[in-house]
RNA sequence: GCUCGUGUAGCUCAGUGGUAGAGCACUCCCUUGGUAAGGGAGAGGUCGACGGUUCAAUCCCGUCCACGAGCUCCA
């Protein structure tokens, strides 16, 4: 057999040769240096067969990608760590079952059924054991068995092990990967891996230990799951931990908190926030720019209660298939009224209250409504997952024909505020049904559903919107767009959602007459580009980390007088603000100006202003901001002129003052 | 909902089987200071809730609640 190397030239080989035999045929350096091989472009270890004719290159530490090699084998190391550490306290070894054991981001797991939980020290104790399995250099063997012998193997030892075999395809080889021997750790594994336990290095670190579902399935037992992350050099791990360090600085839940945007109280309810004032000034700031842009936009402002009967949520689908996520019913009269989820079964009833015309089509109907759902204890997360909700939401009826321009639109409308907000990493994923959950968890109507799927594919690709399909994800009355956005701590979240709706407006009998008299059930299309708001400030704490633009700023100005006798200078200013639309507080304590400075950099607001005799006399402010740094001695005037301006563009980026203007 | 962890003042955290402490924040007094903490005094806690063990529980045990990490789920 023969391979070809990046270089161009071929190399003989012989049959059943590994890219540990092409290094070594390159030269005894690299093959000491080689940690694993490309092979066709893909990453494969040293210890694997290569194709006849393939294109070889081999990777040392050097390559990026064999970082994905290092983590691979740690969790094979940790796995074996594991069951040293329980061996060493007497647990039989076959009291030690092993579940899977994959490379993620940063690092890699493994998730294990263990006769006790695992606690802090014990990760402690595993991960001195993996050093010592490092320090020892043991050998990597890659083999294969045929799938009897496999079996024999697991079988009464590993339940996890013997059901993956029994799941794979029967003209898959099952390899194995052994380190140390028989008596040192092998496991059913694809690889790759490096070669040698001492090929990895010491810049790792054991982070949590979680409970996960055996294959992710909550009908099946609870593994112990152990995290861990790697790094080639030591700076990029201590990177890794103060990035960490710096995201939970940033987490709107501690940020939420500190200055004073929203909390949450024992005795109101979980998923129950409470807006603070400074977080309900930044709705009515979102608030705002959403009805400008759906004026623009044509959408009509509608208002519907909070709760309905039970009979409404029959008709639109949401307690067949829904009724999980909702608040239990409350009887009044021997009617079930429930909370709403969503608003949508309100809006098709303002839809159905008058005779509908093609002429009224697109009927775009808005509304902030509050809605409430029933998640679960254990998704509650601070405002991103909360269970009373206010939608930044709307419902589009439209023909069939006017579908696709409908949908773009609205696709627009999310880039138009992406851009407004600075969001440049997102993700548009087209979530489809999936044939199992038709009846249970999507409305069973299978050609509507590939039908809908079908416009939404190309309305994205006409429209030349990037985006993955995800299956099993729609929405129970149709497929839906979700944006995911991965926040600046990296946490990732569903934020804007348009999704489409072919089942409730047939369930609502809504209909309009067309152009020839005949009567056409609508199309209906369920937006929410600024996803709710409280997950949408969640999203934008993080996104700012507290540092917002001007325009959402709680409080935009702090005025600080620097002795007693400028207080009504400062007071006076403050006014002046307030009259040009600005949100300013004169900070009169009995404190010394550095402290009062202090205090306003701690709470981030973006333009602190400082008055002393210079400053009464000229009529003049002096300032330190966030974004543009001091300024001294500048009219009252301009500075208000400054600030409007970057209010009303809502600037994300600010034009500092040129010198020009100061008196 | 599941697994594990956590719960002491507004916040960050000490601490003890004999009913509690620090720093910051807060209130008052002194200080009137030019761009990130001036000084002093005071007030503030059913030690998450309910049971149990004990002469005695914030501490030990149990149940519940809330929060956190992860799993599942989702805007």
């Amino acid at each position: 057999m023969f391979i070809t190397l990046p270089d161009g030239k071929r190399l003989d080989l012989p049959k059943h040769a590994t890219a540990k035999h092409v290094a070594e045929a390159i030269g005894p350096g690299l093959a000491k240096a080689a940690l694993g091989a490309s092979v066709n472009g893909q990453l494969t270890d040293l210890l694997s067969e290569l194709p006849d004719g393939a294109q070889v290159a081999i990777l040392t530490k050097r390559d990026d990608a064999t970082l994905r090699l290092m983590r691979h084998t740690l969790a094979h190391v940790m796995a074996q760590a594991v069951a040293d550490v329980f061996t060493a306290e007497g647990t039989p070894r076959d009291a030690v079952k092993m579940g899977i054991g994959p490379v993620i981001e940063n690092g890699f797991y493994y998730d294990f059924d263990l006769p006790r939980t695992l606690v802090p020290e014990d990760l402690e104790k595993i991960e001195v054991r993996m050093r010592e399995i490092v320090a020892a250099k043991l050998p990597l063997r890659k083999f294969e068995l045929p799938r009897a012998e496999a079996l024999t193997r697991f079988k009464g030892k590993d339940p996890y092990k013997l059901e993956l075999i029994q799941d794979l395809p029967e003209d898959v080889p099952l390899t194995f990967y052994e380190q140390g021997g028989e008596g040192g750790f092998t496991d059913l594994c694809r690889g790759p891996h490096v070669p040698n336990t001492g090929d990895i290095p010491p810049h790792f670190k054991l982070m949590s230990v979680a409970g996960a579902y055996w294959r992710g399935d909550e009908s099946r037992p609870m593994l112990q799951r152990v995290y861990g992350v790697a790094f080639r050099i030591k700076e990029d791990l201590e990177r890794h931990l103060w990035q960490l360090e710096e995201a939970k600085k940033r987490d709107h839940r501690k940020l939420g908190a500190e200055l004073d945007i929203f909390t949450l109280d024992e005795d109101i309810g979980p998923g129950l926030p409470l807006w603070l004032p400074r977080g309900a000034l930044m709705i009515e700031e979102i608030e705002a720019l959403a009805k400008e842009m759906e004026r623009k936009a044509g959408y009509q402002r509608v208002k519907s209660p909070h709760l309905a009967k039970e009979q409404l949520f029959l008709k639109s689908g949401h307690l067949p298939y829904y009724e999980g996520d909702m608040f239990p019913a409350m009887e009044l009269d021997n009617v079930k009224y429930y909370l709403k989820p969503m608003n949508c079964p309100f809006h098709h009833k303002i839809y159905a209250a008058r005779p509908r015309s093609y002429r009224d089509l697109p009927l775009r109907l808005a509304e902030y409504g509050t809605c409430y759902r029933y998640e679960d204890h254990g998704a509650l997360m601070g405002l991103m997952r909360v269970r009373s909700l206010q939608m930044n939401d709307a419902h589009i009826y439209c023909s069939e024909a006017q579908f696709e321009d409908e949908f773009m639109r609205v696709i627009g409308m999310y880039l138009e505020y992406f851009k407004l907000f600075g969001v440049h990493e997102y993700v548009m994923r087209l979530s489809k049904h999936s044939k199992e959950g038709l009846g249970k968890k999507y409305v069973d109507n299978p050609e509507l559903w590939e039908k809908t799927e079908d416009m939404v594919r190309n309305a994205l690709q006409n429209g030349g919107i990037n985006f993955i399909e995800a299956d099993d994800e729609a929405a129970f009355y149709g497929p839906k767009i979700d944006v995911q956005i991965r926040s600046a701590i990296g946490r990732e979240f569903t934020l804007a959602t348009n999704q489409v709706d072919f089942a409730q407006p047939g369930r609502f009998n809504l209909e309009y007459i067309a152009e020839d008299g005949s009567r056409q059930t609508p199309l209906c299309l369920h937006r929410a580009p600024l996803s709710t708001h409280e997950r949408f400030i969640g999203f934008l704490i993080e996104h700012f980390a507290g540092d917002f633009p001007l325009w959402l700023a709680p409080e935009q100005v702090r005025i600080v007088p620097i002795a007693d006798r400028h207080n009504d200078y400062a007071l006076k200013l403050r006014e002046q603000l307030t009259d040009a639309g600005l949100r300013a507080e004169a900070d009169l304590r009995g404190e010394r100006m550095n402290a009062k400075v202090r205090d306003a950099e701690l709470y981030k607001v973006p333009y602190t202003v400082i008055v002393g005799d210079k400053e009464v006399e000229a009529g003049a402010v002096s300032f330190r901001s966030r974004k543009e740094g001091e300024q001294k001695d500048m009219a009252a005037a301009v500075f208000v002129q400054h600030l409007q301006a970057h209010v009303k563009g809502r600037a994300l980026e600010v034009v500092p003052l040129s010198h020009l203007e100061t008196v």
